[in-house]
This record gives C-alpha cells, sequence and structure tokens, in this order.
DNA sequence: GCACTTTACACAAACGTTTGCAATGCCTTT
DNA sequence: AAAGGCATTGCAAACGTTTGTGTAAAGTGC
C-alpha cells in the first residue's frame, strides 16, 4: 500500500536505482534536474523508506538495543539518557526492550527480539542474563556490553563503578564521622555486584578494627522492601548508629521504618545511600549517598561498542553526595 | 556471516524453501525425517532467524512500539507493565523509544525510526506530539493510540482517565474534609489534560459556593521543581488549609517545601496528589491520592490495537487511595 | 574530426525470507 | 493397467532496497 522506490522511479520516469541514489543523496550520481524530479514524486506519494529493506541489503544497522531488567529501577533513566545522548551523537537509534526480573523467559524473548532483527550492538542495563541467554547472545555475534553490573566467573565486556569501592567509600565516610556500629541493609550476596560491596564494606570495618557481627549485614535484594525488612531485623534496640543502604529505594526503606520504631534520622541514626539517584532528593531528611555516574556509564557504553579494540571493562567513577542524612556520632 | 536459510538447505541437502516449511513447522508440509534432519542442521549451523527479511515478504510484523515522552515521568513503568504483559499475550514484541521532553525533533527521530521499520503499531505514552509529528504519523498508516493524555482540537483514538473527573474528585475529597481554600498545584493550562483538571476543580468549587482566588490556581510542568515553585508561591501565610498536587512529584514538591515553610502536614496544611504512583508510598507522610489505574491504560491500549473497529476513546477508572496527608479541617 | 574522459542514467543482482505452483513418486481405486 | 489422489519437495517469484557494472550521450583536447 505505502509507496516505494519503484512507485516513485515511475512516477518520476526514472529507475529505482536512481530514486535510491537521489534520496540517499549521493552526490555527484545524478544531474540537479532528475534530482528535482525525484524528490518532487517523492514528497507527492508521501514517500517512507522502508528500513528494514534497505537494512537487509547493507547489511548494516543503524540501532543499538538496550535492555533493561526491571521497569523498576530507578538508576536506568539515567543511563538511558546517557545513551541516547551519545547515540544522537553518532547518529545511531536507540530501542529499549524490557527484560523483566530475573525471569529468564523474558530475557530471551526480549534477547531474541533484538537478535533476530538488524541490531548494531546490544546494551545489557543492570540484566542479570541466565547462562543459556548468555550462550544465546554470544552465539549471535551481535557486539555487546554490560552496564552497571559486572562478573568475576565470566569474561565479557560490562562498565560499571567498582563496586568494592562504593562499599569501601560508603563505610569509610561514616567511620569518619566517628561511627562504629554500621549496618548494610538489602544487599544481595547472590552476584559480583553485592559480593563486592560486602567485601569493601568488610575491608574498611576491619582496618579500622571493627568486628562485624553478623546481623549488621541484611541481606536483601536492593528494594525498597528489602530496606524495610532489613531495618525491621535490626529493630527498635540495634546498638547501630549508621545504616548503610544497599541502594537508594533500600536507603528509603530503611528510613521510613526506622522512624517508625521511633529512630530520628539523623540524630539517632545516620543513613547513608548507594546510587544518587533523584528520589535521594525527594525524601526528608534527603539522603545522603555514594553517587554513581549512570549517565556517564550510558555514555561510556556507547563509546566502548563504537570503538571496538577498546578494553572492554571500564569503570566510572563515584562520589559521595552530601546531603542531610547523615550525623557525626557522639 | 552468520547461517542462513541456505546454508541450512545445503547441510541438509534440502531446498530453502523446504527448510522455511520445518522451521515455520508448518505441519503436513515435510516428513518426519526431513524435519529431523532440518532441525539438526539448524542446530549444528548455530542459525538465527533474520525476522527483518521475513517481515519484508510477509508485510506484517508483531512488534509493537511504545513511544514515551521523557525518561523522568515515573507513571510510564506501570504503563508500560501493562502493555508488557498484554502484548505476550497476544504473542506480540514490546519495543521502547524515548522521545523527549516535548523537544519536537526528538520526536521526530523517535516517531521515523519505528516508521521506517516494520512495526504493527505504536502506543504514544503521555506524548504531546507536535502538529507536524503528528501528520507524519497519520501518513504512515500504522495503527496508533494515544496513552495517559488526551485532545479535544484534533480526532485521534486515545485511552487515559476522564482528566475532569481527577480534578473534580480531587476537590470534592477536599471539601468532604471540610477544607475551603483550596490550591491547586503544578498544574499545565497549555493542553487538554491540564484545562481538564482546572475545570474540575472549579466546578466542584463552585458547586460549593467557594470563589476560587486566582493564586490559588498555580500553574506548572507536573514536576518536582512545579510543586515547589508552587509553594513557594503560596507562601507561608497562604490561609490554604488543602493542596492538590497536580502530580504525584508536584504533591512531593509541594510537601517539602511546606514543609520547609513551617506548615505540619497533614496537621497544617493537607496534601493530595495526583496520579498515586510508587512515590507517594515512598514520602512521609504517605501522600493520599487519586489515582490512576495506569497498567490498565496499557492493557487496554494494546487491545485496542488488537481489536479494531472498537470505538478509539476509552476511559478508564480512577479511584481515591488513602493514606496519610489528608485531615479534617477544623 | 578523432580519441578520450566525463556525466548521467539504466540494468540487474543481491540481501534472507515466504509461499504459490509445479513436479515427482507412491498409493488407491476401478 | 490406467487414472486419480495425496504426500513430499523443489523452483522461482516476490518483498523494498543498494550498488557494481554497462552504456549512451555529451564534453574535452589535440
Amino acid at each position: 500500500m505505502a509507496a516505494t522506490i519503484k512507485d516513485i522511479a515511475k512516477l518520476a520516469g526514472v529507475s529505482p536505482g536512481t530514486v535510491s541514489r537521489v534520496l540517499a543523496n549521493k552526490v555527484g550520481f545524478f544531474s540537479e534536474h532528475t534530482g528535482e524530479k525525484v524528490r518532487a514524486a517523492a514528497a507527492e506519494l508521501g514517500y517512507q523508506k522502508n528500513t528494514a529493506a534497505a537494512e537487509l541489503v547493507t547489511q548494516q544497522s543503524n540501532v543499538v538495543a538496550a535492555i533493561v531488567n526491571s521497569t523498576k529501577t530507578n538508576f536506568a533513566s539515567p543511563i538511558i539518557e546517557g545513551i541516547q545522548a551519545e547515540a544522537h551523537r553518532h547518529d545511531l537509534n536507540v530501542i529499549i526492550l524490557y527484560a523483566g526480573d530475573d525471569d529468564s523467559e523474558q530475557q530471551r524473548r526480549a534477547l531474541t527480539t533484538v537478535i533476530e532483527r538488524p541490531v548494531r550492538s546490544i546494551l545489557l542495563l543492570s540484566v542479570d542474563l541466565a547462562a543459556e541467554n548468555l550462550t544465546l547472545l554470544q552465539n549471535s555475534r551481535i557486539p555487546f556490553c554490560f552496564l552497571s553490573i559486572s562478573f568475576d566467573e565470566i569474561q565479557v565486556p560490562y562498565i560499571t563503578s567498582d563496586d568494592w569501592q562504593v562499599g569501601y567509600q560508603a563505610t569509610q565516610t561514616l567511620l569518619k564521622l566517628g561511627h562504629q556500629n554500621i549496618g548494610l541493609a538489602g544487599v544481595d550476596s547472590d552476584f559480583h555486584t553485592g559480593r563486592q560491596r560486602v567485601a569493601g564494606y568488610r575491608q574498611a570495618m576491619q582496618e579500622a578494627g571493627i568486628t562485624v557481627q553478623p546481623e549488621w549485614i541484611q541481606l536483601g535484594n536492593y528494594s525498597y522492601t528489602a530496606g524495610q525488612a532489613a531495618m525491621r531485623a535490626y529493630g527498635a534496640n540495634s546498638g547501630l548508629t549508621a545504616i548503610i543502604g544497599a541502594s537508594d529505594m533500600a536507603a528509603v526503606g530503611v528510613l521510613n521504618t526506622a522512624r517508625s520504631l521511633g529512630y530520628r534520622v539523623p540524630t539517632d541514626l545516620s543513613i547513608l545511600a548507594i546510587d544518587g539517584t533523584e528520589i535521594c532528593e525527594l525524601v526528608q531528611p534527603a539522603l545522603s549517598s555514594i553517587s554513581q555516574n549512570f549517565y556517564e556509564m550510558g555514555v561510556a557504553g556507547v563509546q566502548q561498542l563504537c570503538a571496538p579494540g577498546e578494553l572492554p571493562q571500564k569503570i566510572t567513577p563515584i562520589k559521595l553526595v552530601e546531603r542531610d542524612s547523615l550525623q557525626r556520632n557522639g
């Protein structure tokens, strides 16, 4: 139904090849006169290019796909913004797919819809791919890069913050304020990211000569409810004077539950969030955070995929952002 | 480089046509024996279908595109979840594009990347299309539907809440609690949605016999900063006892700024949010809200596109969700 | 006016599929 | 044994582009 290059050719009285060259603006391949004719015909027919067909013959595409693990993770937004901005600079288009939360079936669906189509490269935002899906991805021979997640067991390109440093610096920040009994809430220990954060935390505590009590580390999945659960586990008489939320959401969970348990924040209890997204500024008191540069991760992700040969694993910087949820102890 | 149907054909010793039929599992068109052979060959070569090529010949696609107006709007998530769920049920794939905030150039980019490719239909989440982009969309002849936005001037399919009712019921809720001086903060009056909310608000006030003071309506773009600005404009001695935030974000802006102005919420000031997303539960006090059923909008959106002939404009229900930010006046 | 280059275009193959049609061979039926 | 039916498969066209090659006409230099 839609007009094709052939319709234009017929209307303008030239060959399809010529139309293609005019529309692609291959200068030097057609006269002023035919250029005019073709463009007029195209406009008259309301021509829309069928890029899929073009990609079929050129065997290349200018779309990069971003697969994100959940609609709920709030840090995906700045990463995507970074991707969009940098993609724009390289004249690439971005499509986004949601892969659900650790649902390997949904992951597979998202993955195949992009693999089966001509996409130039794939960015995976914080998605922990099931083993069979990783093989699928690797077999596709499409360049890819993980963002905001790291691995130790497998050798794949990724860009993320130094999670060990995240844990270490968070803990150091609180130690410097005189805190000794410091909790770590909502962190998961199943994946590399969480393990690294815990390791950084432990190292900082050890250097300060403090023995970490087992109950100080409350595991979870970084969610709001994980933060709530952690705080309930600490209880009203935890003896803690500071808590690190393993994510912003976890920190908010800690904050709200601590309040309902009777803590005043930051007077009785300091809270330090990890991530530093928008949500830190929305709650009161605004949460101080070890902030990741998510935007930069997105930018670096598409750069890495545009300039192969670069080293495949990159670390983006983190920094402490002071807001209102920390207070010196004693 | 990647294996094609021809490679499989060669390896299995059959024709490409047969391979296609086996892989598409067209029963009755091939023998058990060749089925085995072909599948084995496909597996051996790690074959990945080129769906773009297939879509070229069949002239149809199973992907629906969702275009969202910004990475920042927090209600996009539940809509997308609804879309995904319903799309899955119809065996469709979903891709998401970001169109930026009222940036007609970015809109055009997003639009053309989907129009130029075989997509079955397009869902536009809360995006207010520039006139020329609407024409582009309409000329493409791809079925589309707007979500969470409505129009009066133009005749297009959309699914959203009844924004007049939103404004009316929000105001009624506060009136019933005995409030008289009620503000409306952060609403925009440039588009249909905002105008309707204001109209509903005015009607409810008028029915209660209250004259709306001009400064009670503070315009804005539904953002956190719009809420802040509105509350600063009201000031510490506003005379208001209740404020409707035009969105969750605006309501949070109002909340935080009110606090810093010395108001206690809800003791001195009741706040009612519009939207009812997750954020209402994260702040303290948790914000009561007139909640929209965003998930349902997503579901209805893909249903509408799967069953043409349905009426093109649909209203999803709203409801009051009581949390902790409202209090009886006097 | 000849050989040569340049310009401007048409032609056709190719990309990886799907699918209508034709062809083959076997099995029934009469 | 001829005719018809059916199961299985191959062949080739088609989808909408891009692009290398071929070629006629026009321009250039001597």
